[in-house]
RNA sequence: GGGCGCGUAGCUCAGAUGGCAAGAGCGCUUCCCUUACAAGGAAGAGGCCGGGGGUUCGAGUCCCUCCGCGCCCACCA
């Protein structure tokens, strides 16, 4: 049955990553069977790593747990559909390629199919088509994404490898638009031209979701407002050069202070222009005066008070930043004539020159610091302005989907289960639905187009949406159904809708892309929805909510059964590892000190979703622990039970009981998601094996006694390191892998998960505590030889134990191991209240 | 301002439904080349379990409160 053995001499790490990476891509060991039934597969929705980041130790240690998972359920027999993704779509590739290159895309240049980026990225950005650019990034990404593989790889992440997909491809693309295309006709998309949150500098809306509050200095400047009586009204603002965008001033509808002022026409300063004041609840009397002036628009809260009061739009600030050139209706030109075309800090400087000037500014500016609301990746304040934008309901405005959607959080399982809070936290704090549209270039386009009147004007109202048998498409190359390509932008004619998605647009379909939803509906049953989505605490309201809101919408239902979220790799100093910190340790580089094994073994002593140092002392276990792995197993190895042999000794008998309880905790730990658990217990028992059991049985199993007996240590041996080798394998799978190879056939990762029951059979009617009652005898044996300074090796002429009876009644029965062990040719016993052990040690002859 | 999490040996962390006379590894001390392993092995020292109250026969574990740290969210006048 059991194939020749092949123990090596000397056993090392060296080499198992790259050895066994190839054996298991040539035997297709993690490859997914698709002829498995629903029931019969665990599948993951990886996340797609954005590879235009930079690879950090934090990716090691996220999908380090999913993999543990991953293993865990392959071996319990499920058929694993562990697909790969690359998030190569959006922003980061943009920037990356603008500074890789030293190129900006610029939409109105032609295409140059001959073009080559410059060899160095010059002084000025190089202005390329947008296609060029777009040809860029793919070429850039493509390069991105072998260097994730090759780090996965030597990972060892069980990852199928022709289950790829990028979120850029075609069938992303088509994915993408598909599920938009789904969303318009049953309106859960819309297109809306509204207020929104602007970043000047990649001049694109942004959505609620990628928002960050940053403290920012910032000053108070009281300005007076004039009354229709001539007195003044003082106003504090932070932002002086929106003065003129001013609409209304607000104040709290119980503010004793303006009751009588409510109605009333307010003059602003500087501009002259003639302001209603207002009341609103959330004007707050505490701050400032107690009056703010609205304008359009300052902040988020200007544009609930400009709608929520039906005010006009006076905008001032166009979409790069800077003060338009023509003032607003009802407003004195002149002093705008000295604002126009400034950037915002420019008017800022200027207005306040102006209110000087005029008297309107009341004292000195008061400098404060404040919160001020930025895109995540981006470095100016972000403005509000108003423009065209396709929104994906989500709730923020909409109470009963909001409800529905914080019901579906409910049923998804969280790993750990507080994480669910973020959700919940989150869902019921959005104000507005969710803003897909980005006007960058490299995205999945709106496959979209609109009519165009005589007048050449589009009309928005009837959007040309593509055909789903077409996608994917490209609305700016390809011509919708019914127009001709000579029409395109032509009065009459039709043109594109020049918008992109933005990425988490098409991410949140991964679930259906990973599982090629439509494209192959046959796979799509058997993987959908998902077992697992594993992922960071900070993505939580962007991927996951997103994720839960398109499936709730195309699928009614969750689109996986479990979130598991991992915590961060924090530096020593407990501050999460990240570039900008200037503290990233490259993973290649640790990868290549310490072993894949090790590395894994850190990781997976991190808990889930509990945010883990980085410490280079774990990795430093780790590698100690597969090295012992090595060892311990060429010594079980090096000797071979019989086929008949049973274990007919207690104290094996004992381990193969305790191995059994070991089983099932272990199992239970994986059920529960709980993967650093399991390694605690197995490592725990693992040492005590080593140490102890190992030690005890090492003169039987090596035929020192002979007959039944020896055949019991050789059986329980091998049983044992075969339990553990299983138990490691979702840890440590190269090691693990390498000793597997040395006496078995096929992959220990495709080698069943053990089962508890069965050790528990062949241990029979065992006390369990005889393994311990023979390790607390040696280690006090040991004690002796440590103390008096002698080698472990000196031979006891005789040892007395002295436990109580019961303990002693089960000594009687591993009394031989013990003496074997310790050396002890007597081996004697007395009843007393504790355990204690005298000894006489044989004196040393000189050598 | 609201919410979540954390605070256990010098360091990194375990301690599931309360029973612990408080655990592991690293580091530290002492000893040992024993035929699986000296990039090893054996033995050992080291904690008012953040502070204060309370519930209980019994609390690191439950409740209250305070202190410190981290994170998420919040309408930026």
């Amino acid at each position: 049955m059991t194939a020749p053995r092949n123990v090596p001499q000397k056993p090392a790490l060296e080499g198992l990553e790259a050895k066994w990476d190839e054996i298991w891509e040539a035997d297709g060991t993690y490859r997914f069977d698709r002829t498995a039934t629903r029931d019969q597969v665990y599948s993951i929705d990886t996340p797609p790593p954005t590879v235009s980041g930079s690879l950090h130790v934090g990716h090691i240690f996220s999908y380090t747990h999913t993999d543990t998972l991953a293993r865990f359920h392959r071996m319990r027999g499920k058929q694993v559909y562990y697909p790969m993704g690359w998030d190569d779509n959006g922003l980061p590739t943009e920037r990356r390629v603008q500074n890789y290159f030293g190129v900006r895309c610029d939409p109105s240049l032609p295409y140059d199919p001959d073009f080559q980026p410059p060899d160095e990225p010059g002084k000025d950005q190089l202005p390329i088509s947008r296609r060029n650019f777009v040809e860029l990034c793919v070429q850039l990404t493509a390069t991105d994404e072998q260097a994730f593989e090759e780090l996965w790889r030597r990972l060892g992440l069980s990852i199928d490898w022709s289950l790829t997909y990028a979120t850029i491809d075609e069938r992303s693309r088509r994915a993408s638009q598909r599920a938009f295309l789904r969303n318009l006709a049953r309106g859960e998309a819309y297109q809306s031209e509204a207020p929104s949150l602007w970043d000047v500098t990649f001049r694109t809306a942004v959505a609620q979701a990628e928002l960050e509050d940053r403290e920012r200095p910032g000053a108070y400047h009281r300005l007076a407002f004039h009354l229709s009586d001539g007195a003044d009204l003082p106003i504090d603002t932070t932002r002086p050069e929106l003065l003129a965008a001013c609409v209304a001033v607000v104040a709290h509808p119980d503010d004793q202070r303006y009751q009588p002022l409510f109605g009333q026409t307010i003059t602003t300063p500087l501009f002259k222009a003639a302001v209603p004041m207002v009341a609103h609840t959330l004007a707050d009397p505490e701050k400032g005066t107690g009056a703010a002036m609205i304008c359009t628009f300052g902040d988020t809260t200007d544009v609930t008070w400009w709608r929520e009061l039906n005010l006009p739009v006076r905008a001032i600030v166009d979409r790069g930043g800077r003060i338009v050139a023509d003032a607003p209706e009802g407003i004195d030109p002149a002093p705008y004539a000295e604002i126009a075309g400034r950037t915002i800090h420019g008017a800022q400087q200027r207005t306040v020159e102006l209110l000087k000037e005029s008297g309107e500014l009341i004292g000195e500016p008061r400098a404060i610091t404040h919160p001020v609301k930025f895109f995540e990746k981006g470095q100016r304040p972000l403005e509000i302005v108003t423009s065209r934008q396709w929104y994906i309901r989500n709730g923020g405005r909409d109470p009963a989907l909001r409800d529905a959607l914080i019901e579906r959080g409910r049923k998804l399982d969280w790993v750990p289960e507080h994480m669910r809070v973020r959700y919940e936290n989150w869902v019921g704090g959005l104000n507005g639905d969710w803003l897909i549209s980005r006007q960058r270039f490299f995205g999945v386009p709106f496959p979209i187009w609109y009519p165009l009147d005589a007048d050449g004007q589009p009309d928005y109202d009837h959007p040309v949406a593509a055909d789903e048998a077409s996608l994917p498409v490209d609305p700016s190359s390809e011509t919708p159904s019914g127009y001709t390509e000579d029409q395109r932008d032509q009065p009459g004619g039709f043109t594109a809708d020049p918008d992109v998605m933005d990425t988490w647009a098409t991410s949140s379909l991964s679930p259906q892309i990973a599982c090629y939803w439509e494209d192959d509906p046959d796979l799509f049953e058997r993987t959908f929805p998902m077992d697992l989505r594993p992922q960071a605490h900070e993505i939580i309201r962007t991927w996951l909510f997103a994720t839960v809101t398109r499936a709730h919408f195309e699928h009614g239902g969750l689109p996986w059964s479990t979130a598991a979220i991992s915590g961060w790799v924090l530096d020593p100093d407990r501050k999460k590892m990240s570039k900008s910190k200037g503290n990233v340790v490259t993973p290649m580089d640790t990868l290549e000190t310490f072993g894949a094994d090790a590395l894994r073994y850190w990781a997976s002593s991190g808990r889930p979703g509990t945010d883990t140092a980085f410490e280079e002392g774990q990795m430093k276990v780790g590698r100690r622990l597969a090295v012992k792995i090595l060892n311990a197993s060429r010594f079980v190895l090096g000797q071979e039970p019989a086929a008949d042999a049973q274990p007919t000794e207690t104290l094996d008998r004992a381990l193969l009981s305790r191995l059994a309880d070991l089983i099932d905790d272990a199992t239970a730990a994986f059920d529960k998601g709980d993967y650093a658990r399991a390694l605690e217990g197995t490592e725990t028992s693992f040492w005590s094996f080593t140490d102890d059991y190992l030690e005890l049985v090492k003169n039987r199993a090596y035929g020192g006694r002979g007959g039944p007996a020896g055949e019991s240590a050789r059986y329980t041996l091998e049983t044992a390191l075969t339990a553990y080798l299983k138990l490691f394998a979702p840890f440590l799978p190269y090691v693990t892998e390498e000793v597997w190879s040395w006496w078995q056939q096929g992959s220990v990762h495709r080698s069943g998960w053990p089962v508890g029951a069965e050790l528990r059979a062949a241990a029979g009617d065992v006390n369990p505590e005889a393994a311990a009652v023979a390790a607390d005898a040696l280690r006090e044996i040991r004690r002796i030889k440590s103390d008096a300074k002698v080698r472990l090796a000196t031979t006891v002429t005789t040892a007395t134990v002295t436990d109580t009876a019961e303990r002693l009644a089960i000594l009687e029965q591993v009394a031989d191991d013990v003496a074997d062990a310790g050396r002890c040719r007597e081996l004697l016993t007395a009843v007393g209240p504790e355990l204690s052990v005298t000894a006489e040690l044989e004196t040393e002859t000189a050598a």
